[in-house]
RNA sequence: UACGAUGGACGGACGGUCGCGUCCCGUUGAGAGCGGGAUGAGGAAAGUCCGAACUCCACAGGGCAGGGCGCUUCGGAAAUCGAAGGCGUUUCGGCUCCGAUUCGUCGGAGCCGGGGCGACGGAAAGUGCCACAGAAAAGAUACCGCCCGCCUAAGGCGGGUAAGGGUGAAAAGGCGAGGUAAGAGCUCACCGGUCCGGCGGUGACGCCGGACGCAGGGUAAACCCCGCCCGGAGCAAGGCCAAAUAGACGAGGAGCGCACAACCGGCUUGCCGGAUGCGCGGGGAAUGGCCCGUUCCCCUUGACUCGCGGGUAGGCCGCACGAUUUCGGCGGUGACGCCGGAACCAGAUAAAUGACCGUCCUCCCGUCACGGCGGGAGACAGAAUUCGGCUUACAGUUCAUCGUAUGAG
RNA sequence: GUGGGUAUAGCUCAGCCGGUUAGAGCGUCAGGUUGUGGCCCUGAAGGCCGAGGGUUCGAGUCCCUCUACUCACC
């Protein structure tokens, strides 16, 4: 199962499976529908979800019928060009792992210096964050 | 060739894997999902400093107040916009003249050419202000001086003068010669200025000639005067649909009070409940001489039900064919305009345009066999109703003009 | 997105219509008073007036351009 859900980019180059061979992976897409997008449930959330904390970012999350996802980045992060970069970045981080969560609502809050890191950190950093939650199915 | 200044152009390229928004087609009961295709950030998208389109509100007309703009002509829908020109100023180069000279040059003035800069109407319409210093800061005055006269000396007094010194950001045309007791446009040449006339130019303005010894400081990004312009708000404009909750309005309406002969039920046997009958506050109008009354209307009290207007969350429209982009031709010094052809070129809303990898390109650092190798970097920055400008940020590449240095002819 | 406002000493604020040295309170430091500390008294230090240009003889003040903070509007 792990092999399957890997997303086969991150092989190394010459370490590719030839494509006749390949079963189609499940898809790991992330559409509007999978998005937390009312004010109203960013602010519940916020207020009464759990928290756990990484170098740079912050998951706050609790258990729902489906499985939802926001990013949020503050104002004082950086210009408008930093703060996309930041949403676009977390919003990878999850989507290349999301069939490994179980049903809950997180939201991510950037912190300083998300967008300039190494992505393989952030990798790390939201690696622990799924071992140590608990929000893996 | 290098460096600098100004202005213009570009602002990484190609490919792979996994993804995202919008539109179209197919599949489907279906606008879900799935499959396919097309398309998807900028020169500043930014700041919001100007100007518009568009929308709503207000609006006879005119004036005042308030605000904005300000050389000329042209362009433009308009603009604190652009182009060309004028004038001023500054800088560089060349030439001419004057003065000084240690004969190397230095200083000043003018002309010509190139570049930069200029919110560039009016200071003889009026008012205000010009600190300190200085004699004096505006239609004035004499501190040190200079000269003349008088008083016995030091010096003082009176008068003349504004060339020299001194103060200041600024001192009443500049400079040279003549002149004089010393001086002064007092006189003269040149330069500058004011006025008048002529000529050239659409015009700002320029040129020429004449007159006037000069008729008078700066500040209007101080008040102000003159000319021109300006209604207000902004896509969170504005329109449509419309949960939940509270409340408004309309309709229905249980209800409440009194009586209780007969009827039903209960029992403490004359009371209670049901049923039944009658009634239920206030105001106005009509009828009428007036009152009662009657009729009609309005207001108030009322669980609950239904209907309904406004409207919040939320959704949809506005929302992308336009002062559009591009190619060619023509006109114009140019901004730009005209004609013809072609193209459709982002439409999100906790907000798409990304993540990772490879090859190459550019730059930097290290190494050295001078061409590779290793490492690093690729800026400023993200559409939000839409345009035209301005301003600000920006790694690197490149073009043009000018200047400086060096080299070659 | 649109429309406003503010920036002056470590902190909170004055500074008029441009003018010579930018003030006040709190705080800081030093001295005095006290057995010691506080209160109190005396004195001192501390500012390129958010940044950069312009107008002017002269700018905290006037004009332009930026920067940061902040308020209002669905």
């Amino acid at each position: 199962m792990d092999e399957v859900i890997r997303n086969p980019a991150h092989g190394r180059p010459g370490t590719r499976v030839p494509r006749e061979t390949v079963i189609p992976p499940p898809r790991i897409r992330l559409t509007k529908a999978d998005r937390i997008r009312k004010s109203d449930t960013f602010r519940e959330i916020l207020s009464d979800g759990r928290r756990w904390h990484e170098t740079h970012m912050t998951m706050v999350y609790r258990a729902f019928s489906r499985r939802q996802v926001g990013f949020a980045v503050s104002k004082h992060t950086g210009n408008a060009v930093v703060r996309n970069r930041m949403k676009r970045r977390m919003r990878e981080l999850f989507r290349q792992r999301q069939h490994e969560i179980g049903p809950f609502q997180i939201v991510f809050l950037a912190r300083k210096g998300l967008d300039r890191t190494d992505f393989q950190k952030l990798r790390r950093e939201f690696d622990r964050f799924l071992r140590g939650s608990g929000v893996m199915t």
